[in-house]
DNA sequence: TGCGGCTTTAATAAATCTGTTACATACCGG
DNA sequence: CCGGTATGTAACAGATTTATTAAAGCCGCA
């Protein structure tokens, strides 16, 4: 499967090794030298999976926020590169919530075993078939299903709701929710969230699912993650 | 946290080099030597992950299906060790779907630190979380569970309770409470600090923990920092 | 161009939270 | 035991936040 990779390297070597082992596996790579011009490109484009090289705890942090889903980001792997010596600190990255860590120079067979696998686990969960609780939510097919019975979703009710499944259990404000949920160009206010959160409570109410959208006064809303 | 993790080595050495690593960090673990001894160890426990040595594709897809969900263990991390010499090989096992491969000798921090990424992104367990006694506050969730139940809470109780528990066991000024829980521009009498400790106190009164927020007369409040 | 569905905004109603006050109670030194 | 101070408690009114509804704007399509 072709996956949009961007690599974050300072080191033009390693980055060119990477790319030709990336490519070779049929992925599209971009690059940037630092994690601020990666920050920049993320912006427009959202890659499906990001290796970044690793520097220091805070600039980690700072880009796992920057991939996060409440920015748009919903299905990107991050990735940690570090070198042997590197190791032992990178390892603390899994902790802030990385997909994984892969040593460079890399095995070919590592590097390519580690990206696909994180892609996979990835995508397994957000890309087909996502559901909880009654609810099936086919991105594919684009629809719905509550109990089996296709439930017909217009088209920002359906990118709401999907936000939502692919993130449940946590708080989002309505910023967040309007830049992981809308289209790029978000014009909308805040307080559209609200409407579009009732609507899709009336859609699931038939079905008394409308209590899985909790709100949360004075932070935003959230999706309910049990069933 | 404390897991339940069985090891599946032949090398009784690695076995308990990792027995040792991984006890320290709380886990509680089991042995088997083979894959069939495992197997059968399957049948009566559901261990949180099992690390199983690398021996064949065909001997390890078998394993796979026996932690698969449809066997009853719907929560566990299958995780592959392996000999460096094994290694590529091994990675092989990441397509099969295990969640992760480490190579044995291990060093100490990664496998404490593959072993976690993977029982946190099984179970899905946030950071941003704090347990004190029987309070697990969680701050993506921005919720309060006390013994596994959820408890509802108004922003402003949510920020109090926040400030406690992240500072336990200090002595603080109702000044000094306003200044770290209260949103920027504080406006609000001193007296406001005791009638939201008040209701804190409601709160948690129904769980016994009401008194957790001890009174320190003449100086202001603090949080019991033990169960 | 006009229709129809989708989105956004705006206005109003409803719900919930918050700070204050006033009074009751507890603590402490003399 | 008393007076004085500090804290606990309850209730209220104003402020804040969210829900709900209606209407206007947009866009694609016939």
């Amino acid at each position: 499967m072709r996956n949009e990779i961007l690599i974050v390297q300072p080191d033009p070597e390693q980055c060119a090794a990477m790319r030709t082992v990336l490519e070779s596996q049929g992925h599209a790579v971009t690059e940037a030298n630092t994690p601020d011009a990666a920050h920049a490109l993320l912006q427009n484009t959202t890659p499906d999976a990001v290796l970044l090289h690793w520097s220091s705890p805070v600039a980690m942090r700072k880009f796992l926020e920057g991939v996060a889903p409440s920015n748009g980001h919903a299905g990107t792997c991050a990735i940690v590169t570090a070198r042997e010596e590197e190791l032992s600190d990178a390892l603390s990255a899994l902790d802030m919530g990385f997909d994984d860590c892969v040593r460079i120079p890399a095995e070919e067979a590592e590097l390519v075993a580690r990206v696909s696998a994180s892609l996979r686990r990835r995508f397994g969960r957000s890309q087909n078939q996502i559901t909880i609780g009654p609810l099936l939510l086919d991105k594919n097919v684009h629809c719905l299903c509550i109990e089996g019975k296709p439930v017909p979703l217009a088209p920002t009710e359906f990118r709401l709701l999907s936000f939502f499944l692919e993130n449940p259990g946590r708080v989002f404000s309505r910023d967040e929710i309007l830049k992981g949920a809308w289209q790029r160009n978000i014009t909308a206010g805040s307080r559209t969230v609200d409407v579009h959160v009732r609507r899709l409570r009336q859609i699931l109410e038939p079905y008394r699912c409308d209590d899985m959208i909790q709100t949360v006064r004075s932070f935003g809303y959230r999706f309910r993650a049990s069933a």
